[in-house]
DNA sequence: GCCGTTTTCGGCCCGACTGTTTTCAGTCG
């Protein structure tokens, strides 16, 4: 049995708060968080590390003593530390910690008290009034809990990038109608352009904040008030969203931006900086003793730690700041360094629009190029093409491209790698096409090392360029197939194949940790839409995104590259 | 529990809001 890096994080975070319960120092706890943060961070697996004989202590943030516990934990499974404390500190007690309002101190108490370790235990015990009874706890309290229950069972998930956009909008739409207000801006993870977001952190400067908040809290799509104070705000909005509001004076927008964008790390990280430099960073600005050197900017404050401006994308302490003090940042890609699309559908297969309509949405969204991957014949439920469908669908983009002035239409297939690792698809017809897109669509369920042996297999075919959507997760949905996915990588790196960035909202695979272990092995990339419709060109902005939260730069990524460079790299 | 061009011991990011209590602990970001 392997021990995955997210199970190993979980078990360190389940041990984290435990600890804090059972009230142990809050320094030793923050170890195990953050030690749970770097391997869930980890682009390669604990296990194999650990197999291989590395000392975890190389990490940062791992000592001895967690290097110790970690390796007992990849090589059995178990934590001895966390079974002794579970012991005398159930574990459920886990579950707890997710209520909003509900912290350690509280649970703690709840539990020697009134012997409460479940939410049911939690819900009965406040229906009754046993609550209210304790030292401690109001009525007001109580309620707050019951709220947080409810809100936990409810929403329980993460929304995804896209889906929160619309809700970003018509909110700072709204805000903006405040005179008072001067510079408004969505902070928090969706500034880091995360793949899903789990609240909304606006940050507004204005002159005034009172009327701010005031014009906040009545907005109209608001369910409840969680806080209201002088500088920040928090409410739920019906969708179940929460929103907190920070305001500002414009002379600490900055300074406020970067700490309201996060994340948390990426803060305590930059903050411990200033500190050895004798500096104080706050959401008001940097300061020495009482002396303000800056806050109306980010860039003003990295500067004086010595540090060049990071991008919100990159600000997770994952090298990022290393890199700045080196000035080795990344120079970002950006949606104006993509040429064309290499993954789209059309009526042939499972797409809304005829191949014609979809070629005019893609120069009209700006594409030198588009690749035409209509689905293969074993994905039967997409009507995927046959032999005979394939060469109809080659006759009828030569004629539609010599009619064609801006965009050329590449010939290609969307082709199901079957099980053995053959392509649904005679190489006789597949030398016929411009490129390749390779998918796994069945058999998500084959043992790791089959799975990793039969896309590697796949590759070995000369025909292979892009492998479609690489791990074949869905947000929130379905967990990525075991593979291994460095050893992919390098494989496609050996034999010039091209790993994709799928840039469906729902998909975003290749992830960002694995863009940049693509990156740092040498492997390319290809930022693709898999659109399905002409208006799903436009989940490119996702992809790049996700892209740059991956460290990727224009050369990374062959869709970048004019047509002509683009052709010679998918010669193999 | 981690970490070190001030330190191998003594620090560890910093502030806002709420509820309950009457000066502050708990929670959150």
């Amino acid at each position: 049995m392997t021990i995955h890096n997210s199970e190993i994080a979980d078990k360190l975070n389940r041990l984290a708060n435990l600890l804090e319960i059972e009230g142990a120092n809050p320094f030793r706890i923050r170890a195990y968080r953050n030690a749970a943060r770097i391997i869930g961070n980890l682009s390669k697996d604990v296990s194999d590390l650990v197999a291989q004989g590395e000392n975890l202590c190389d990490l940062p943030g791992i000592g001895q003593d967690l290097s110790e516990k970690i390796t007992t934990l990849a090589q059995t499974g178990e934590l001895p530390l966390l079974t002794q404390i579970e012991a005398r500190t159930p574990a459920i007690l886990n579950d707890l910690m997710k209520i909003e309002g509900l912290g350690p101190k509280r649970i703690q108490v709840i539990y020697k008290k009134l012997g409460i370790k479940s939410i049911n235990d939690l819900r009965s015990a406040i229906g009754k009034g046993r609550l209210r009874r304790l030292h401690g706890f109001g009525e007001k309290t109580e309620q707050k809990i019951l709220q947080g229950i409810e809100h936990l069972t409810e929403y329980g998930q993460r929304i995804k990038l896209a889906e929160i956009i619309p809700v970003v909008e018509s909110l700072t739409r709204y805000l903006k109608n405040n005179q008072a207000v001067k510079e408004i801006e969505c902070a928090g993870s969706f500034r880091r352009r995360k793949e899903t977001v789990g609240d909304l952190d606006i940050l507004v400067s204005a002159k005034e904040n009172k009327t701010v908040i005031e014009h906040f809290v009545k907005y109209g799509e608001i369910a409840d008030i969680i806080s209201e104070g002088s500088t920040r705000a928090a409410v739920h909005l019906r969708s179940g969203i929460q929103v907190d509001l920070r305001v500002v004076s414009p002379g600490s927008f900055g300074a406020a931006l970067l700490y309201f964008t996060g994340s948390k790390e990426h803060n305590i990280a930059i903050r411990k900086i200033a500190v050895q430099k004798n500096l104080k960073i706050n959401e008001y600005g940097i300061f020495k003793g009482e002396k303000e050197l800056g806050g109306r900017t980010e860039e003003e404050i990295y500067k004086q730690i010595g540090l060049s401006y990071i991008e919100p994308e990159l600000r997770e302490d994952r090298g990022e700041i290393a890199a700045a003090r080196k000035k080795q940042l990344p120079k970002l890609i950006t949606l104006n360094d993509i040429r064309g699309d290499l993954h789209c559908h059309t009526t042939a297969t499972n797409g809304t629009a005829s191949l014609e309509a979809m070629a005019k949405a893609a120069e009209e969204f700006g594409h030198e190029y588009l690749a035409i991957t209509d689905h293969s014949e074993h994905l039967s439920v997409a009507h995927g093409l046959d032999k005979k469908g394939l060469l109809t669908q080659i006759k009828a983009i030569d004629k539609l491209n010599s009619k064609l002035k801006k965009l050329v239409i590449l010939k290609s297939i969307d082709v199901d790698i079957l099980e053995d690792g053959s392509l649904d698809m005679p190489d006789s017809i597949l030398k016929e096409l411009d490129l390749t897109v390779c998918s796994i669509h069945n058999l998500f369920n084959l043992p790791l090392k089959k799975q990793t042996e039969r896309i590697i297999r796949a590759m070995d075919n000369p025909c292979f360029n892009i492998l479609s959507h690489p791990t074949g997760r869905l947000i929130n949905k379905r967990q990525p197939y075991a593979i291994d996915i460095e050893r992919i990588i390098h494989a496609a790196k050996e034999r010039g194949c091209i790993l994709e960035l799928n840039a469906q909202p729902d998909r975003l695979d290749l992830n960002d940790i694995y863009c940049k272990l693509a990156k740092d092995i040498g492997a390319r990339l290809a930022i693709s839409t898999d659109a399905h419709s002409p208006s799903q060109f436009a989940y490119m902005q996702f992809g790049i995104y996700q892209a740059r939260r991956g460290w990727l730069e224009k050369a990374d990524v062959v869709n970048t590259r004019p047509l002509k460079e683009l052709m010679k790299i998918l010669k193999r």
